[in-house]
RNA sequence: GGGCGCAUAGCUCAAUGGAAGAGCAGCGGCCUUUUAAGCCGUUGGUUGCAGGUUCGAGUCCUGCUGCGCCCA
């Protein structure tokens, strides 16, 4: 991408910095000083306040961004803005003579970097503010911040450059910068909590020679030295397992997973998982633990156990709703799904209720339609569904006495799949069943099929112990907890399609994989998110 | 993948098929307590891209690109 040429206000701004070189003054120097952050300064000026007129003067030099500029001619008001806040500056010709002020209202823009020192005061109106003594710049803005200064309209509103320019964004909108704040706090939460139940965190391959865990078409890379095809993970699910058979009981690793699919408002290419898996436990041992790990991080991160998203009030602190598959689809459909257990009778079923389903391979996959057509968006309240057909869930147990059906449950909040758990298999013959069921029943390059990993069941055949698994989208839970709407929101730099005029140079590094078709709202296995 | 919608100055937005505008920002000036400061003056446009209809297109039509919403 060749650089772009400058617009006339920036070109104002590059004679600028010609004129200040010229001067002898260098508009990006190499050191900066700071004894007061700007929230500081002020909490400074407050505390000696309060011991009455005859008071010490708060000195003090801050730093940070122009936020506002108003000049009055032998006086000058502006506000610096710095990651915790806000502070004016008061800039008179009495102080700095009349050269100075004047080289300030000059060369001085709103977004660029300043140091100040001075010391603290009262104005007029009541605002603490710096009485500068001296300044200096500390790095120049070319490109005018978008909406530098507050409007009626709101400033910066066009979502796809605010997405692709996300520091802007972050620049002038400290509510943007607070929703990542609060997704740190949600991941240290969490890691608060599995590290206090007596979890290890570990980090498992990103370069897989063989992508399982999950039903999702995976990106596809290669290691040119060892000429081998990788591909980058879309689950950890198969290498934490393989840690349980290494005796680690309790493991967790909160990582990015990678899926070849479709982008949604919930959906981006890369994305922040938190998988676990606990030795000795079941699928209703980790229900009661999600729960009452989820209420852990929202008090952490809340305070509370209430929050609204999306104009709902939701709720952690009541028992969460446990309701199995079949019972919720009975309730939303009417129909009983144990009473059509084929793939024809169930379409049949669905037709006659007046609904057009698509074509599906499978009954368990047709199920999953109906629960995120019919279901998934009526459950804002946490809820859990579970017992999941047999083989669009390779990697769960079977309920005992009923072969078909698998104990797993998905965890729904907010309208949204939020996490997916199992009683894991751990009977290597029975996973190596399920494996070749999956190539039955999926052909070749349909990406449902879970990849014969032999890898794998050679551990199993060591000896897994029993242990409940779950998976987590961090990202949507931040949606959650911050109340936005899209994932867009919540990843700091989310994908886009690149413009025609900055493509990148082809790279010769790998094929596409095999083109299935694309459709987003197919079922997963583990963590569909 | 389908449907609907959006794309105009750095930002936010106007403009019945008939002269491309406003506010903010920028630039020049006035102003010693401002808070979206105020006042005077002023610069700034290949209306996303490519075609078409028309005496005339920001506006209508077609295609493309990007983004958003809804659906699958």
């Amino acid at each position: 991408m060749s650089p772009r040429s400058y617009t006339p206000l920036e070109q104002e701004r590059l004679r600028k910095i010609e004129q200040m070189r010229a001067q002898g003054i260098e508009p990006y120097p190499n050191r900066a000083e700071r004894t007061h952050t700007t929230r500081q300064a002020i909490e400074a000026f407050l505390e000696a306040e309060k011991q009455g007129p005859d008071a010490p003067t708060v000195p003090a030099t801050v730093a940070g961004r122009l936020r506002a500029v108003r000049q009055m001619g032998k006086i000058t008001f502006a506000h610096i803005e710095d990651e915790h806040g806000r502070l004016q500056l008061f800039l008179r010709v009495n102080e700095l003579g009349k050269e100075r002020l004047k080289f300030f209202n000059k060369f001085f823009d709103i977004g660029d970097f300043i140091q100040a020192q001075g010391e603290m005061f009262r104005t007029r109106t009541g605002e603490p503010t710096l009485r500068v003594h001296d300044f200096k710049m500390l790095a120049k803005a070319i490109t005018p911040l978008p909406a530098a200064k507050k409007t009626k309209h709101s400033p910066f509103s066009d979502p796809e450059l605010r997405y692709r320019q996300r520091y802007a964004d972050l620049a002038v909108h400290p509510e943007v910068r607070q929703i990542f704040r609060t997704r740190a706090k949600i991941v240290r939460a969490l890691r608060n909590y599995l590290d206090a139940h007596g979890f290890l965190e570990v980090e498992t391959p990103i370069l897989q020679p063989i992508y399982g865990g999950a039903a999702a078409r995976p990106f596809v890379t290669y290691h040119n030295q060892l000429k081998q095809q990788l591909y980058l993970r879309i689950s950890f699910e198969l290498y934490l397992k393989r840690l349980l058979v290494g005796m680690f009981e309790r493991v967790y690793e909160i990582g990015r997973d990678f899926r070849n699919e479709g982008i949604s408002f919930k959906h981006n290419p890369e994305f922040t998982q938190l998988e676990f898996y606990m030795a000795y436990a079941d699928y209703f041992t980790v229900m009661d633990f999600v729960e009452d790990m989820l209420r852990s991080v929202a008090q952490e991160v809340l305070g509370g156990l209430q929050f609204s998203y999306q104009g709902h009030t939701i709720d952690l602190a009541p028992r969460w709703k446990r309701i199995t598959m079949r019972d919720a689809l009975l309730e939303a459909t009417g129909i009983d799904i144990q009473q059509h257990r084929t793939l024809e009778a169930l379409n049949t079923a669905l037709r006659e209720q007046g609904h057009q389903p698509p074509p599906k391979p499978s009954w368990g996959k047709l199920l999953d339609w109906m629960l995120s057509t019919f279901v998934e968006p009526n459950l804002i309240q946490p809820t859990f569904v579970y017992d999941y057909p047999r083989d669009i869930s390779p990697l769960a147990k079977s309920k005992p006495g009923d072969p078909q059906t698998v104990e797993r449950f998905e965890l729904f909040m907010g309208g949204m799949e939020l996490g997916n758990a199992f009683t894991e298999l751990n009977d290597p013959l029975d996973q190596e069943a399920r494996f070749l069921e999956q190539g039955r029943t999926y052909a070749a390059d349909d990406e449902e099929r879970h990849p014969l990993d032999e890898d794998y069941l050679q551990a199993m055949r060591y000896g897994m112990p029993p242990n409940g698994g779950f998976g987590m989208g961090i990202d949507r839970l931040t949606m959650l907890f911050t109340d936005q709407h899209s994932i867009r929101e919540v990843i700091l730099f989310p994908h886009l399609r690149s413009k025609a005029d900055d493509a990148q140079p082809q790279r010769a590094a790998s094929s596409p994989p095999e083109d299935a078709d694309a459709d987003t709202t197919r079922t997963s296995e583990k963590e569909r998110l």
